[in-house]
DNA sequence: TTGACATATTCCTATATGGGAATATAATAT
DNA sequence: ATATTATATTCCCATATAGGAATATGTCAA
């Protein structure tokens, strides 16, 4: 069996870092492809394969103007990677480690 | 050229969604080997090799204790993906939508 | 030493990729 | 109709998987 395919779903999409790049360089605006190959600097078939597969992820949306196709960032499909980076939060924040410590100072109590 | 590799960085390391389900697994938890493979039911080996990989990233840490090897989530390394997602809250968080809509409404008032 | 237990590694293969190069498609202008 | 602009697609290949099966390694017990 092969890896997960890029386009099953954001978490796969967003491994690329030139994906992200894309992201983050579109950030609040709509973009032509054509700005977005003018910031960055790439081919314009790379930057374009990128967006087919932010696309069919649903992490970015795409409408036409002319010969010109606009892509906009949709955030909402960002959420569920931050909400499950999120969860585990606690595991990472001080006050957690503090109470890790007074667990472990109860256990050896009772030892 | 191939895909990023999945030990280049946790976002690579967690697009595998058996990844992400250890992750999940151990929680907050350290447990040897044997207790992931009970929880989750698959062959010892893909445990194993998948283990490696969310070590060489740094995603979880490993101790050994006799025969076994206990292995905990090292969630720093999480954070950076829960910072990344985060920097987009802004556009999918409601307050923003209402600021877009404003923004336009300038804009077209302008016209 | 031998055996049992716990975990890691190797060998294999089907599969999907990212980028370069070239080309196709679409829309507009002349 | 034709040229031009903007973007998408196809063809190519080197590369890296994930999992199954089998095996190796490491640790402890008797």
């Amino acid at each position: 069996m092969a890896r997960t395919p890029t386009t099953h779903d954001p978490f796969n999409a967003v491994a690329e870092p030139r994906r992200r790049t894309i992201l983050e360089t579109l950030g609040p605006e709509e973009l032509p492809v054509s700005q977005i190959v003018a910031r960055l600097g790439w081919p314009q078939p790379v930057v374009s394969k990128h967006l087919k597969v932010l696309k069919e992820v649903g992490l970015v949306n795409a409408r036409r103007e002319g010969r010109r196709r606009l892509y906009r960032v949709n955030a909402e499909r960002l959420k569920p990677i931050y909400d499950w980076a999120g969860s585990f939060e606690q595991y990472w924040s001080e006050s957690f480690e503090r109470l890790d410590e007074v667990l472990e100072d109860i256990q050896n109590q009772g030892e």
